[in-house]
DNA sequence: CTTCCTGGCTAATCGAGTTAGCTTTTAGCT
DNA sequence: AGCTAAAAGCTAACTCGATTAGCCAGGAAG
């Protein structure tokens, strides 16, 4: 029988591309056996577990998702800066429902290496508020309410929990600019 | 045998405090039989499937949200309603993390109940807005962002993210604050 | 006292994850 | 070109959780 021709790393690509279309808690085993052409056992000869397939996908996509924000906010400062991070954050999990929800499964005690690139998205947040001025504390305040904000709102749409029809961009934009006023006044 | 005296309302609130203790997700139909004191197919005596249980418990969830809401909000009005809202919406959520999980099911399409238990804690959102004199839009707007803001915060706290180590209740009282600033000043 | 519904039980099925053990490809060497 | 061993597939089989089928006892209604 031909080989398939899989490595870890196509496996794990393969399943991020299928939680975002299946959704993260809908991805099994099976399915992705048939998505990549092989017998679901085959799988285990490229991951060990579904949970580390999990990881794996998280990992990818907390990776992919700091360096979309990143390359958003590059080159900008102050509430630029901000909107341009936030426009981003909504559109990449609007766009990656399934990897969007493996970028928020909180890393393991002691997995180093998924703290490490959990932290890169915090760290862009941060420099996105540098041009701020704040102090310490005031800084993780405004940190914490901008990655709370937007990933709630982001969440929330994507369960379509916004019926009314006042246009959605625009509740989004209110929330990012409300939140820079907050920024800039309390210095 | 001892009847167990079960009743489907008896075991939906027992299925509610063991997906506090364990969380949603891992709430099993046999971790809870053996909570109630019967064996695993003995449930299906009293709900109709696993799902069925946490359609149950999550609108039980969401009348028992309102009303703490409700409670918390009530005979204030202005920024005063707004903060007694969301201190009361953040305590809540971290006190029941399993009930709250399942607060943010969506219906399915067509259950006319579940739609009804879950506008509730929106409804008494916009009228803790009310008190802002807001147009149309603007209200929609301010409902979006101070229901995301919150669920968005209170998710992240019960998933840990918040490591470093300033005082959290503040942050969330600098989020709040700002929110309501926003609300105040774009009339 | 008899009936019949109810709620509990055991046995059995089904699907998803996972393991064991066999077989075939194919890269790397001679 | 031929040989070997690790790699990558496969089938069979096991476990666990959800669910169904069908049996049985308790107790309420008459």
């Amino acid at each position: 029988m031909p080989r398939a021709g899989l490595a870890p790393a196509a496996v794990i690509e393969a399943g991020a591309a299928l939680a975002d279309e299946v959704g993260l808690d809908n991805l099994t085993m099976g399915l992705l056996a048939e998505r990549v052409g092989v017998r679901t056992p085959s799988l285990y000869k490229h991951v060990e577990s579904l949970g580390a397939l999990r990881r794996g996908i998280g990992m990818r996509a907390k990776t992919e998702f700091a360096v979309a924000l990143a390359r958003a906010a590059v080159g900008q400062s102050g509430p630029a800066a901000v909107h341009a991070f936030a426009d981003a954050y909504r559109a990449w999990a609007l766009e990656h429902p399934g990897r969007y929800a493996a970028t928020l499964r909180a890393p393991e005690a002691g997995d180093e290496e998924d703290r490490k690139v959990s932290d890169e998205s915090i760290r862009i947040l941060f420099d996105v508020l540098a041009g701020f001025g704040l102090p310490e504390d005031r800084a993780v305040d405004a940190a914490r309410a901008l990655r709370s904000s937007l990933h709630g709102f982001a969440s929330l749409e994507a369960a379509g929990a916004f019926g009314l029809d006042r246009d959605v961009s625009e509740s989004y934009r209110f929330l990012v600019a409300t939140l820079i006023a907050g920024f800039e006044v309390r210095t």
